[in-house]
DNA sequence: AAAGTTATGTGACTTATGACACACTTCCTC
DNA sequence: GAGGAAGTGTGTCATAAGTCACATAACTTT
């Protein structure tokens, strides 16, 4: 398969993407490119213009922000198959975090500059786009007012459950992390997790959770 | 000045259509109509499709939403200049709230059939509202993640500027209502206030709210 | 293997806010 | 003007979650 084919493929797994026709589709992934970052490797920082679409073709780059304190807090792991920086590619704006590669890694790259060209040309694919982030806008605003207001068991559910749609059962994530996302303190992370641990919903390990009652989790999360 | 030229001016005036240019606005205005509506009258309900955009030229429309408990709770009012419906005519989802007329309205209208072949027409525009779209997107997630988090005082604060911003230092809204906006119980929402009136930030009445001192109130709502 | 560093577990306390209960006021209606 | 509805003011209590303090466990470095 060519690299083109295999980078449509992955465009098509985005929802952004996912209703766009398989002409249109090819036509904009014929405009990608690949890069190499060797592991550590700095792709871009907070501040950097957005001026690109990233999907991971192998590898695993990892999103991350530098807190007050000085230390890093990983804020996202992007393995294969997974596409970032589509709102960047369209507005230009800086990043808001910084992205480095995890291990040896190869992307697809998508410039804003032959995006928007497309786009021009193509002002059927632009409309789609428009009502694709107005679709992401109202989601947007209807979760989060609902999200943010719900109890921390709720939230914690709603991530974890996130997270193993990525990553399987075996979330690889430090509790103080987690706390991060879902906006929590770390001790009452890990009180909750402790419960859930009790209720066999769930075991920790250092640096690591394993999910082993999707069930319950889900149904959680739904706020029962 | 004709009623395209009237209504083009509202557009320039929301963040949404300001920067475009001024012959692209004067072409998108010319497609507008306008309706009137007698007091009390209902423009759309809640599951309507979203088919157009609208611009309130003169009277008042409400947006309210049924309560669970029957009540109806306004959600926000629309004076003459507010325009509402720019993300409905955009993707054509239905309607998450009633709207009727406050008092009889005259409205500018534009069709989303005629907003969506103006936008296939001149691809540039097209390009500039995902670009608009996409900063709204990033201003949501900003705002939302960090806003909901907040103590109750900080919401309650940015709550009345914003609605200071629109209707000057005399609010009109209940307390009841005032908690639905900012996610809290009535009574945490008047105990705020009581407090805040005796630190002569504001003044209550019946069914109102007299800001006497944004300036505290806007210190407040930045969190100090 | 000793020492240091990071992640996790847990108790004690504090604080913000929701929930309930009820008094009081204003306005509307008949 | 009597009665009711809606809006408001306030006390009491329960609870969720943050904060602080420290213990323990697990990896890393030397």
């Amino acid at each position: 398969m060519s690299k083109q084919a295999e980078f449509a493929v992955i465009l098509k797994m985005n929802p952004m993407f996912a209703d766009l026709g398989a002409d249109e589709l090819q036509r904009l992934a014929n405009l990608c490119h690949t890069q190499h970052l060797a592991n550590g490797e700095v792709l871009f920082q907070k501040g950097d213009p957005g001026d690109a679409l990233f999907g991971v073709r192998r590898g695993q780059i990892r999103i991350e922000t530098g807190a007050s304190d000085g230390s890093r807090l990983t804020l996202n792991f992007m393995g294969p198959g997974d596409l970032f920086g589509e709102v960047a590619v369209l507005d230009g704006q800086n990043r808001t975090a910084d992205a480095t590669a995890g291990e040896a890694s190869e992307l697809f790259v998508l410039r804003r500059e032959d995006f928007l060209a497309f786009l021009e040309r193509e002002p059927k694919v632009a409309i789609k786009i428009i009502m694709l982030l107005c679709q992401r806008i109202r989601w947007q605003s209807e979760r989060m007012e609902e999200s943010m207001l719900q109890p921390l068991p709720v939230r914690l559910a709603r991530r974890l459950c996130a997270l193993a749609a990525d990553y399987g059962s075996e979330v690889h994530i430090s509790q103080e992390q987690l706390g991060v996302f879902v906006g929590a303190a770390r001790e009452s992370v890990n009180r909750q997790l402790q419960a859930w641990r009790k209720e066999a919903i769930l075991d920790l390990q250092r640096g690591r959770i394993l999910l082993k009652n999707m069930t319950k989790l889900t149904s959680i999360a739904r706020n029962e």
